[in-house]
DNA sequence: ACGTCAAGTCCAATCATTGAACTGGACGGT
DNA sequence: ACCGTCCAGTTCAATGATTGGACTTGACGT
């Protein structure tokens, strides 16, 4: 995806970011893990250019990250979903998300272990429990207060407590 | 640096990718934690066109990622070196290492806990001492055997251990 | 005064991204 | 069977970013 500057290193770094490095698209992982899971819902989430989209997904899919099935319950939509190795890449998501959160912006969603509602630390551990739970254990549930609201379908389902990776009814 | 999509979102994700997600960004902050200063070696080490690297840096600096000083040693020369905040990038670094040796290339080097030699487990987390060090108390430590050996001063400089942050000499 | 070196800038060619309009298959209603 | 709609794209011209190479500027060192 991204050329052979990339590939070419011998580092796992540059390799990751090789695939998950170009523009767009670790937001798109991070719709993904919210539940997002077809284009137009991406698309409307994102205000990402349709052609970019496309090409985006289709080499995220072709990557080994996201799974690209035709939607169960309807035959005209498709669904991406993450692969294993793509729900392996919560702990980065999660590290960038919180310098973000310490060093730009501080967002307006915590990130709580389901079991017991405590928000996670830093290091996306639960103090309470004493452990680190994976993505589908956690629950994002948005700050109340100043939200300058988007007001498409995908932003308007994650103004509810939404359990990451669960599908979002849009 | 990437413009008003990332800067718009409400998600402290997409403001921490308007800092660091433009190519090449994140791996001249790898660099950076290996100790490579200098504008010249970066270029060398990364073969990234001039101009680009130039643009790179002026706005990690402006985004308080990097610190560009005159060198001591030299009147002609500056350093380039990581601030408080450019440090703390080190655990979401880590974490895509951690992916990328896992699912696309295993890495050449190994990162170590420096008071004990115990490489880190896949949270950055020394299983030895029970504790997550800081970059400045980890030592990377290439992999001996096959490497396809890069020759320019840097990659040179970086066929011994080294400890991260440390200047490396070139 | 001269050549060298570090750290850039400048430029034309190439490549990627954008936004808007278009396509084509699948429904759903009549 | 026909019509309008919706999803998931593709196509295209305009704009913006990246590239590699040549050029510039300000210190040195001799």
């Amino acid at each position: 995806m991204l050329g052979k500057d990339y590939e070419a290193q011998d580092c796992s770094l540059a390799r990751a970011l090789g695939v998950v490095g170009e523009r767009w698209t670790l937001l798109i992982i991070r719709d993904a893990f919210y539940g997002v899971r077809r284009f137009n819902d991406f698309q409307a989430h994102l205000d990402i250019p349709r052609a970019v989209l496309s090409d985006r997904l289709s080499g995220l899919v072709e990557a080994g990250i996201l799974d690209r099935r035709p939607d169960p319950a309807s035959r005209r939509t498709h669904v991406y979903e993450l692969t294993a190795a793509g729900r392996e890449l919560w702990p980065a998501l999660y590290a960038l998300l919180v310098w973000g959160d310490r060093h730009r912006h501080r967002t307006s969603r915590t990130y709580q272990h389901a079991a017991c509602g405590t928000p996670l630390d830093e290091h996306g551990c639960c103090p309470h429990c004493a452990l680190t739970p994976g993505p589908e254990d956690i629950l994002t549930v948005p700050r109340r207060g100043r939200g300058k609201a988007r007001s498409d379908p995908v932003a308007v389902a994650l103004r509810r407590p939404h359990r990451l990776l669960e599908p979002l009814d849009v």
